[in-house]
DNA sequence: AATGAATGAGTATTCATTCAT
DNA sequence: AATGAATGAATACTCATTCAT
C-alpha cells in the first residue's frame, strides 16, 4: 500500500536537471541563468524543480558536487603501477575529454568567481581543494622517481597544471579554438612545466 | 540657466562610475552586480548613472572599450627598435601588472563568458580581436628574425599567450596565488610555448 | 480487487487530519496553515490529505461543522429541568473547558474574520447561528422565569454572552492567562451581564 | 542641485500605503492579503511599495507601531485632574470610536494570532504591553482613589479590559452589530467588572 | 486506500530604467 | 547636472491540487 517509489527515477530526474542547469549556467552565468530556462530546457515545471533541488543555489552545489566525485572517480581508478607522471597526462588528457563538451568549459569559466553566497563558495573550494591535493600527491610521487623538476614544490606545480587546464577552458568558449587540435600543445606546455626552463644551451657537445 | 558644464568633470564623473562597475562586476559577475550597488560603490545616485550611461550594458562596453584602448595604447607606445620576443616578454609583465588588482583579474574572469547581450559580445569580441592581431604581428615579427618557433603559425601562438594569461588571471581571485611571485613562472611557460618543444634528448652529441 | 474498507477507519483518519488541521490554523492561520504542514502533523502523504478532503476549505469548513455538532450536542443533552440561567452558566463552563486546549482558542482568534471564500463564510455564520439560537432560546427562557433582565432582548444578551467568550479566547493565547483561574471572571462578567446594571445605590433601606 | 526632497510627501505616501494595508489585512488576514491587492488599493506600483517598505513584514509592523504611538498619545493627552475612573471610561470610549471604522475591528480580530514571524511577535507584544501597562496604571491609580474594587490586581483589571475590548472588535465584524448602539452596554460590562460582584443581595437593611 | 512525484498559477521581492524637480 | 521616487517586468520560490502506481 505504501510506496515502491523507484529510487532510480529520482536519480535519472535529478540528473536531468543538473544537465540542464550545466547547460543554462554554462551559456548565461549563474546569475543570468533562470530557473525558468532550466526547467524549459529539462522539459519540466517549475513546481517539479524545486521538488528536487531546494535552490537554484543547490543546484550548481550539485554540479560541483558531481565534478568533485569525478575528478575522485578518476585518481581512484589509476592503475598504482602506471608512472606518476603518466598519470598526469592521463589527467590533462581527461580534463580536454571533458572540454570537448563545450558547455563544461562554460561552466568552468563562467562559474569560476562565485563567491556571494557562501554555500556556493564552499563548494567552489572542495572542488579546488580535491583535485588540487590530489594532483600535488602525484606530482610529489613523481618527484620522488626524478620524472618532474623538484625545484618547486608540488603545490606549487599542481596548482600551475590547473592554471593550464582553467586557460584552455576559458578559450574553448571562443570560436575558433579546436579541442582536439590544440589538446597536444596543452600537453606540451604541461610537460614544459614539468621539465623546468630548458637547459642552459651553454651545454656543451 | 545655461550650462557650460566642464567636460573634464564628465569625463572624471563617468571614470568614477567605471572604476565602481568594474569593481561591483569582478564581485558579483555582470548580472549579480546591480546599478544600485555600483551608484553605492560610486556615492552617486541612480539618476545620474544613468545620466552618464544609457543602461548598464554600456557600462561594461565602456569598461571593455578601455581595455581595447590600453591594449593598443601598449602597442603603440613600443619602441619600433625594441626586439620583438622582447616586446612579448614585455606584454606579459604588463598584463601582470594589470592584475596585480585583484579587480582586474576578477573582472577577467567574469566576464569571460558573456554572449547574452549581442553589443556586450561585440565589444567583447572586439577585445579579443585587438589583443590577438597585435600580438599576432609581434610573435610574427619575431618569427622572421628567428626568435620564436616557426613551426606553428604566429596567430595561434598569440591565442596561446592569452591563453596563459587568462588562466594566470582565473588563479589570481582564488587564495594563495600571489601574482608577483607566480610571474615568472609565466614568463617560463610563455618561454616555453615560443621556444617550442625542448629538442628531443636524443640527440646526440 | 474490491474494496471493502472500514467505515470506522476511515472516520478516524478524517478525524486525524481534523486534528492536525485544527493545530496548523490555529498556529498559523487558514492562509498561513500549509497543506504540506497539516499532512506533517498528521503524518500522512499529501495524497492521503486529497482522498479525504477535496480541497484545503473544505477541511476548515469540516471543523467548523464538528464545532456546530457539538454547540448541538451540548445543547441537547441539557436537563430540561435543570434552571435556564444555570445552563447559561454551564455553556460558559463548557466553553471554557474547550478553551483549555490552546489550539481551540487560537483556532476561533484565527479564523474570526474569515470572509473570503463563500463556503467558508457560509459554515462561519452557520456555528454563529447555531450558538446564536440556542443560547437565545435559553436567555429568553431565563427571562420568562425572572431569572435573567428583560431589559434586553434574549437575542442581543446572547451576542453578548458570545462577546464575552471570545474576547476571553482571544486572551488565551496571549501568555500569562491562565483559563482556569481566569474561569471565575468570566463567570462574574456574564453574571453581570445578565443581571444588569446594579441597582442604583440610592436604593434605602 | 541636489535634493530638496520633500519628506512630507514621504510620509504622506507611507501614510497611504498603511492605509491600504490596513484595509487589506483586515479583510483577508496577514498572510491572506497580497502585497499586489495592497499596491491596487493604494493606487501604486509594486516597486513604490518596497520603496517605502522593504517587506510586507515590515508593513504590518508600521502598522502596529502606529497604534502603539496612538496609544501613548492618547494616555499622554489626558488631563491629569481628571478622575482615574473617569479615564478607563474615556479609553474605553476611544477604543470603541477606533472600531467604529470596521476595518480598524477586523485589523484587531485578524492579527491577534500572529506568532509566525518573530519581528510581528515582538511588535505584538509591545502593542500589548504598552496599553496594558498604561490600563494598569490608570487603574491602580483608581484603586488608590477607591475608585475601583482593589480585590484584584490592577494588572488583572488592565487585561480584563482588554479583553473586553476585544470581544467587543471580534463582533463587529459580524453582521448586525452596530458599534454605537453597543457602546453603552460595554461600558456598563467595564463598569461591572471595575465594580466587582455586586453585593449580595441577602445584605439585609 | 495511500503515496509522493509532478504541476503551474500565484507570491513576495528585485532591479534596470524613467522622470519630475 | 544631479537626485531619488516611481515603475512594472522579471525572478526565485510556494503551495494547493492532480494523478499514476
Amino acid at each position: 500500500m505504501p510506496r515502491p517509489i523507484d529510487p532510480a527515477l529520482r536519480r535519472a530526474r535529478r540528473l536531468q536537471i543538473i544537465d540542464a542547469g550545466l547547460t543554462a549556467f554554462a551559456e548565461h552565468g549563474y546569475a543570468g541563468a533562470t530557473t525558468a530556462e532550466i526547467c524549459r530546457i529539462a522539459g519540466i515545471g517549475s513546481g517539479t524543480f524545486f521538488h528536487h533541488f531546494p535552490t537554484k543555489n543547490s543546484l550548481l552545489v550539485a554540479i560541483l558536487e558531481l565534478g568533485v566525485e569525478e575528478t575522485i572517480a578518476f585518481f581512484t581508478a589509476r592503475d598504482p603501477q602506471r608512472p606518476p607522471r603518466q598519470v598526469l597526462s592521463d589527467y590533462v588528457e581527461h580534463a580536454v575529454g571533458d572540454l570537448a563538451d563545450p558547455r563544461a568549459a562554460g561552466f568552468i569559466t563562467v562559474v569560476g568567481g562565485l563567491t556571494a553566497h557562501p554555500e556556493i563558495a564552499a563548494a567552489l573550494q572542495a572542488d579546488e581543494d580535491t583535485t588540487r591535493s590530489r594532483l600535488r600527491d602525484v606530482v610529489a610521487a613523481a618527484q620522488q622517481q626524478g620524472q618532474v623538476r623538484d625545484d618547486l614544490p608540488a603545490d606549487r606545480l599542481a596548482v600551475w597544471i590547473m592554471l593550464l587546464v582553467d586557460g584552455f577552458a576559458s578559450r574553448v568558449t571562443t570560436g575558433g579554438f579546436d579541442v582536439r587540435t590544440e589538446a597536444p600543445l596543452l600537453q606540451e606546455q604541461v610537460g614544459a612545466l614539468l621539465d623546468g626552463p630548458r637547459s642552459t644551451p651553454t651545454t656543451p657537445c
